[in-house]
DNA sequence: CTGAATCCGAAAGGATACTG
DNA sequence: CAGTATCCTTTCGGATTCAG
């Protein structure tokens, strides 16, 4: 990155700056689980439930990257979907863009303080779904055939 | 669930039983990170992407619970999407579902070993998501009150 | 009570072609 | 290189109805 003078990061302004304490657990007033319609943990969830959102968070853990360099990272990721799902974390706050005018654009994208408050969790998840992803894909290999063939029981 | 005495549980067999070590870190030979198209990672988290199976998990990590509690607790589902959630659960070994042969029928579902590895995640999951739901609001409110205006920067 | 089946609208998401 | 727009297919997911 060094050459950057000019870049224009999106810095709509600074929305939430406030939370600051970010390990400190919420007080889960108006609802403490699903139990409640409009509670909006499923706002959050979703973000994390498209396809490609964890994946980016992930690799971004680990540094700032171009947007060429996370398309190659996510592999089968279309630029459609890339640009989409980088758009919706930046909306979140989670990701911050920045643009260098440069003759072919040049576009990097970092995790913001939120995003890295994130990056545990994500790769507890990424974690756990390595070491039990054989265990799993034989669960289902089991439950499949045990369904397909004669119905269950 | 006392009475329950001849309860048929979806037991297949015993898939993935010698998994066992819950607390060791995978080596990630293959493919550490999204690098790697089938990989098998995306498998994994694409069921904690569905609407519906972090919550259910998140309920059903305080105990056991019947269909209709589910329901209840899942609040706005549908039964279709309960039934789907639950199968996709069970099919994966992380709930386990247990038919009891009463009158009006009587089921139950509760978390297997596997499931509950993965409750401390969910569990930070949701917490995380409570904490930081306001923020996220504003910036996703910053965000589009900047974009929708004037095109950006 | 629990769940399977059907119908159908609404998204997610890939492929492609086109701009700066 | 980075991103937008369009098209098109697949899946998600709700509503309803029927069955054990």
């Amino acid at each position: 990155m060094s050459a950057g003078h000019t870049a224009v990061t999106d810095q709509v302004s600074d929305p939430g700056a406030t939370e600051a304490v970010e390990d400190e657990l919420v007080a889960l007033e108006p609802c403490g689980l699903p139990e409640h319609p409009d509670c909006g943990i499923r706002d959050v969830l979703d973000r994390l439930g498209d396809t490609w959102s964890v994946l980016a968070v992930v690799e971004l853990s680990s540094g700032t990257r171009r947007s060429s360099e996370l398309k190659r990272a996510l592999h089968g990721v279309s630029q459609r979907m890339l640009t989409l799902t980088l758009r919706r974390l930046e909306r979140d706050g989670l990701v911050l863009r920045t643009v260098y005018p440069t003759v072919p654009a040049t576009v990097t994208y970092e995790l913001t303080d939120r995003g890295r408050s994130l990056t545990p969790l994500v790769q507890q998840l990424a974690d756990w779904s390595l070491r039990h992803r054989a265990a799993i894909a034989e669960s289902r290999r089991e439950y499949d055939r045990a369904t397909t063939a004669s119905d269950r029981a």
